[in-house]
DNA sequence: ATCGGCTCGCGCAA
DNA sequence: TGCGCGAAGCCGAT
């Protein structure tokens, strides 16, 4: 059977012979366990990759299914022990739990939300299901603390147990090594990337799979672990206020889910991606805002690409095979669109690359020799202003820039892209010590940023500190050749008086601590 | 508002 | 050996 590329009206010389199995790269044996031929269902665990569509991790489970002849069931839990958790983040992904109960429905699949009710509860449930199951697909995500409870379930599980990296449209094991910039990291996408761009997972693998249907669950399951309700799955103020979570840190100004991704998505394809050059302005609405939705799965990379390529009218004959790890002119799309895909593509693969690699992704010792070098030797420079966690969290510093940015993140759970930049140096010139400085971007970006906690959430403040960068401009007190900005430079070089009021003190509309 | 100079390591073409 | 290139740098000149 051949079929044509699934991604797009593809005219590239690949021939795909058949797409159901998913790229051998994608998958990793968790343990050394053989499938159980007898067991009742397909267990897909989903865990990072939390939509319905192109899937690759579903898309296995799927196969499989069908391969043994078994019915499918697609667990979706929410603990509530991790750090951070919060009305912010649960709603978010409680939303994305809501729509994918009406994705599943008649889909031939069985999908059991569940939403933890107390720390620990949900101890035991995937264990007890996978007693019951041929074979365990999960997602593979390589960072926060996914990989460490997926390494703290295997031992326990009967069956074989897959994770399944449908993170990116390189695949991670693609990539031999970790890159120093984001410049060689490009020049290994010029050569390898069209050898994988083809092979999109299937946006609807469920579609005529014929499975199956589940006759039951063990009683146990009911009782224990019950699906999630409709009151529940609403995500409400009242609901969450059942929780033990972190209320104080509220919704953020933008809906969860597979709908509100799709409806993000649609409005930048339509009116944003042409001015998509004017990225750097804060002023001007045009970032996609995709990457909260990117980092909980709601939408795949692989759409996002492939709508890229259809508003551009764009055939994979028009990619250039320089490999110069330039920017300009790799793709042959227009100078917005492969702008867009510097972002989407080579920045945000390149943070995934780093933390798949390197367990020591957040610490200050994977920082680069030379930054740890010039910056221990500013270390006891004299630090003009000095604040606490608690004086950057509330906003007080002196900067009227630097307090808007922030108010930003704690109002509405994300932070322009450009500011995010300048909000990191201030906090490095600002803190004690690197190492503190450190510590204050991860806490404040981990606790507010619906996107926090993704590998691009660690390139962003790592870069502050010199990763993916290299020595620029003078030598400086306290940041050495560190590169450095400036909320004067930044006011002077991009329209900032209508975001300084929009996040001024005065403005109370949506305040936390105003 | 926009510009060039500052500065450096790397891969690759020559 | 020289050239082109780089996540968003700064600064001063026009």
């Amino acid at each position: 059977m051949r079929l044509t590329c699934s991604a797009f009206p593809c005219d590239c010389h690949i021939q795909k012979v058949f797409v159901n199995p998913i790229p051998s790269l994608r998958v990793t044996a968790l343990n050394s366990l053989p499938v159980r031929g007898d067991g009742e269902f397909v267990l897909y665990w989903m865990i990072a990759n939390r939509r319905a569509t192109s899937n690759f991790a579903l898309q296995h489970a799927v196969h499989w299914a069908k391969e043994l002849r078994r019915p499918l069931v697609v667990l979706e839990a929410l603990r509530v022990g991790y750090q951070w958790a919060s009305d912010r983040l649960h709603r978010f992904v409680i939303q994305g739990m809501a729509d994918n109960q009406r994705a599943f429905a008649n889909s031939g699949a069985t999908y059991w939300p569940y939403v933890e009710p107390e720390a620990g509860q949900g101890a035991g449930l995937v264990e007890r299901l996978a007693a019951s199951a041929c074979v365990v697909v999960t997602d593979d995500f390589p960072c926060f603390f996914l990989p460490r409870m997926l390494k703290a379930v295997a031992p326990r599980l009967p069956v074989k147990f897959e994770a399944i990296d449908s993170n990116g449209v390189l695949p991670l094991k693609a990539a031999p090594q970790v890159f120093p910039t984001a410049y060689a990291f490009r020049r290994f996408l010029q050569r390898d990337l069209p050898n994988h761009f083809c092979d999109a997972p299937l946006v609807d693998p469920l579609r005529e799979a014929r499975l199956p249907p589940l006759t039951s669950l063990p009683e146990e399951i009911h009782v224990r672990w019950p699906r999630a309700n409709d009151a529940q799955l609403a995500a409400s103020t009242s609901s969450l206020a059942l929780l033990p979570i972190d209320h104080n840190v509220k919704p953020a100004a933008f809906d969860g889910g597979y709908q509100a991704a799709q409806r993000a998505l649609q409005l930048f394809i339509d009116r944003k991606l042409a001015r998509y050059e004017a990225r750097n302005e804060p002023e001007e609405e045009v970032t996609s805002g995709l990457a909260p939705y990117l980092h909980f799965g709601h939408v795949s990379s692989h759409d996002v690409f492939a709508r890229v390529i259809a508003a551009e009218d764009w055939r994979p004959s028009q990619i250039s095979t320089k490999v110069n790890g330039s920017r300009e002119g790799w793709w042959g799309m227009s100078p917005a669109a492969e702008g867009f895909l510097d972002q989407l593509i080579t920045w945000r693969e390149l943070g995934y690359n780093f933390c798949s690699r390197r367990a020591d992704y957040d610490q200050f010792e994977s920082l680069p020799a030379w930054a740890q070098a010039t910056l221990d030797e500013h270390l006891t420079d004299e630090r003009p202003s000095v604040y606490s966690l608690p004086d950057f969290e509330h906003a007080r510093t002196h900067d009227e820039l630097w307090n808007a940015a922030q108010r930003q993140l704690v109002r509405e759970g994300t932070m322009h892209n450009y500011l995010r930049m300048l909000w990191g140096k201030k906090i490095l010139e600002w803190s004690p010590t690197p190492r503190e400085a450190l510590s204050t971007m991860l806490e404040l970006n981990n606790k507010y940023a619906v996107d926090g906690r993704n590998p691009n959430s660690y390139s962003g403040i790592f870069w502050i500190l010199g990763r993916y960068d290299r020595a620029w401009g003078p030598e400086r007190p306290i940041f050495g050749t560190i590169r450095y900005m400036s909320s004067q430079n930044t006011a002077r070089k991009l329209n900032v008086k209508g975001y300084l009021s929009k996040y001024g003190p005065a403005s109370r509309s949506r305040g936390l601590f105003d």
